[in-house]
RNA sequence: GGGAGGAUGCCCGAGUGGCCAAAGGGAGCGGUCUGUAAAAUCGCCGGCGUAGCCUACGGAGGUUCGAAUCCUCCUCCUCCCA
C-alpha cells in the first residue's frame, strides 16, 4: 500500500533528490507540505502546466497539503535588466486578476479549496537588508554559474543581472517560509529547486525533497510548450481545437503525451508504446485515443468522442461542421448593384467574418485556392446578391484553409460585426 | 571615467545613396499528397478593390532630385580598459 503510493507519486519524475528522500518523508506518516510556485504573469494554463498540477493533485489525493506560492513579489519588482520578457512588471490588480484566472483553471485539476495559497510578498516584502545579505551568503558565484543558463550567458559574455542571481535565493526563501517538505517543478526549475534546499539548510530546516517532471513539448514537437512560442494547447480551449491540435503533434510524442497528460496508468501507456513499436497499433489510432482522453478530461466524459466525430466529418470527409460560429457583418459591406441587387467584395466579407486579418491576405489565400464557400472554391471578386443583404448568402458557410470556418448569419446596419 | 561596436520585417541576419516592401535562413500560412504526423513538392509571407500608390529599416531633425544607407542630437544595448 505504502509502496503503491510511493510508486504513484514518483512516477514520471525525472529527478528525485535526494534519492530515498520521498520515501523517508512519507514514512513519517504526517501530511507533507508540497510546494509549487505559480507565475502570476502568465494566467493561461496549458497542458504543460497541467503536468505538474496533476502531480500535485496526486499528492493531495494521498492526503498531503498542496502549498501554492504566487510569485507576486517578484512580479511587482519586475526585472530591471529589462531583457527578460517573461518577467514583466505587474500591478497589484493584474496579479490578483491573473491569480484568479489561474486558480479557476487549476481548479479543473487540483482541489483548490483544500490547497494553501500564499503570495510570497507576505514574507519577502518584510525582509530587511541584513536578512537579504544573509540570504545571499548561502550561495557562491561558482554555484550560481553551475546553472546552465547562467553559465552559457557568462561564457558567451552576455549579461546576467545581479537580480537574476537573487531570484533562486528568494524562491528558496519561500521554501523556508512555508517549511516545504517537497517542491515540484519542471526540469527547467531543477536549479532553483535545489537552491531551495541550500537555503533551507542555511536556515536550519531539513532540505526539501525535490521532484522534477519532464517538460512537455509543444505542438511543434521540438520546443517546450509555451504560450509565447504559440505551440501550446490551453486547458480552456474548445474541444474541437484541443482535439485537432492533439492530432497534429508529431508521432514520436504520442506516448509522452499519454503519460503526462492523461489519466491512463503507466502500464497502459507502456502497452500503447509497445503497440506503436511493433506496428500492431497505428499511430493515428493511438493519437485519437490521446485526443479523446484529454478532451474528456477537460470537457467531461463523452466530449472526446463528440469532438472526434466532428473531426472526421471535417478532415476526413471534407464536410462542413455543423456547429460553425455564426457571424453578422456590417450592412455597409454590401454596395449597390443594379435594381434590386447589391454587391459584396469577397475579401472584404472574409475580413468581416474574422477569417482573415486583411483583405490582402484574403486575396493571397484565394489565389492559392484556400478559400471556399459552402465547400466550393471562391475567387476574390464581387458576388451579386439578390434582395436585401445578405440575400442568398444568408447561412452560407465560409472556410479558409482546412480548419477555419464561419457562417454568415446576417447583417447589422449600425456598428461592428462580431468576428470570431 | 576612457575607448570600440551595435539597434533592419514574428525571430536570426544581409544590405553603406537610386535596380529595396528590403537577399538568405527559421517560424508561420495556403495547395497537392496524407493519418490535419513525418517526409516530399509548389506557392505565399506590410496595407489598400488587383493599379500604382501609402506606411515601413530604434526616435527626432537635416543634407540630397532621391536615404535602411550620409550628417546632427536623443534613447537603448553590448564589448574592452579602469
Amino acid at each position: 500500500m505504502a509502496a503503491d503510493v510511493l510508486t504513484t507519486l514518483a512516477s514520471s519524475s525525472v529527478d528525485l533528490v535526494p534519492k530515498g528522500g520521498l520515501e523517508e518523508r512519507l514514512a513519517a506518516g504526517r501530511p507533507l507540505r508540497v510546494k509549487l510556485g505559480v507565475d502570476p504573469s502568465r494566467p493561461d494554463l496549458t497542458l504543460g502546466h497541467a503536468v505538474v498540477l496533476r502531480k500535485l493533485r496526486q499528492f493531495q489525493d494521498a492526503g498531503h497539503v498542496a502549498v501554492l506560492i504566487i510569485g507576486d513579489f517578484t512580479a511587482r519588482i519586475g526585472d530591471p535588466s529589462g531583457r527578460s520578457e517573461t518577467r514583466p512588471m505587474l500591478t497589484e490588480e493584474e496579479i490578483q486578476a491573473n491569480a484568479a484566472t489561474y486558480f479557476a483553471q487549476a481548479g479543473t485539476i487540483l482541489d483548490v479549496d483544500a490547497a494553501e495559497i500564499h503570495g510570497n510578498a507576505e514574507w519577502l516584502a518584510e525582509l530587511d537588508t541584513a536578512e537579504v545579505i544573509r540570504l545571499a551568503a548561502t550561495a557562491t558565484l561558482a554555484q550560481m554559474l553551475e546553472r546552465e543558463d547562467f553559465r552559457e550567458r557568462y561564457q558567451g559574455e552576455r549579461p546576467i543581472s545581479v537580480v537574476e542571481l537573487l531570484y533562486p535565493l528568494l524562491q528558496g526563501y519561500d521554501s523556508v517560509a512555508i517549511r516545504a517538505d517537497v517542491e515540484l517543478g519542471g526540469t527547467d526549475q531543477t536549479f532553483n529547486l535545489l537552491m531551495g534546499r541550500e537555503v533551507q539548510r542555511a536556515y536550519g530546516q531539513e532540505p526539501q525533497v525535490v521532484l522534477t517532471l519532464p517538460l512537455l513539448e509543444g505542438t511543434d514537437g521540438v520546443r517546450k510548450m509555451s504560450k509565447s512560442l504559440d505551440n501550446y494547447i490551453g486547458l480552456t480551449e474548445l474541444p474541437d481545437e484541443m482535439f485537432g491540435k492533439l492530432m497534429r503533434i508529431p508521432d514520436g510524442l504520442i506516448a509522452k503525451f499519454l503519460r503526462l497528460s492523461t489519466p491512463l496508468d503507466p502500464a497502459e501507456v507502456d502497452d500503447v508504446e509497445r503497440g506503436l513499436t511493433d506496428g500492431s497499433l497505428g499511430p493515428s489510432d493511438a493519437k485519437r485515443r490521446l485526443a479523446r482522453e484529454v478532451v474528456d478530461l477537460y470537457h467531461g466524459p463523452g466530449a472526446g468522442t463528440a469532438a472526434e466525430e466532428r473531426f472526421d466529418l471535417v478532415h476526413r470527409q471534407h464536410g462542413l461542421p455543423d456547429d460553425v460560429l455564426g457571424v453578422t457583418v456590417p450592412a455597409a459591406l454590401f454596395g449597390p448593384g443594379d435594381g434590386a441587387t447589391s454587391v459584396v467584395y469577397v475579401p472584404a466579407l472574409l475580413e468581416a467574418l474574422g477569417l482573415v486579418e486583411s483583405r490582402s491576405e484574403a486575396r493571397r489565400l484565394q489565389s492559392q485556392g484556400g478559400v471556399r464557400m459552402d465547400g466550393e472554391p471562391v475567387a476574390a471578386e464581387d458576388i451579386r446578391v439578390e434582395g436585401p443583404p445578405p440575400g442568398q448568402l444568408a447561412g452560407s458557410i465560409w472556410q479558409v484553409g482546412r480548419r477555419k470556418f464561419a457562417r454568415l448569419d446576417g447583417v447589422e446596419t449600425t456598428e461592428g460585426s462580431s468576428p470570431g
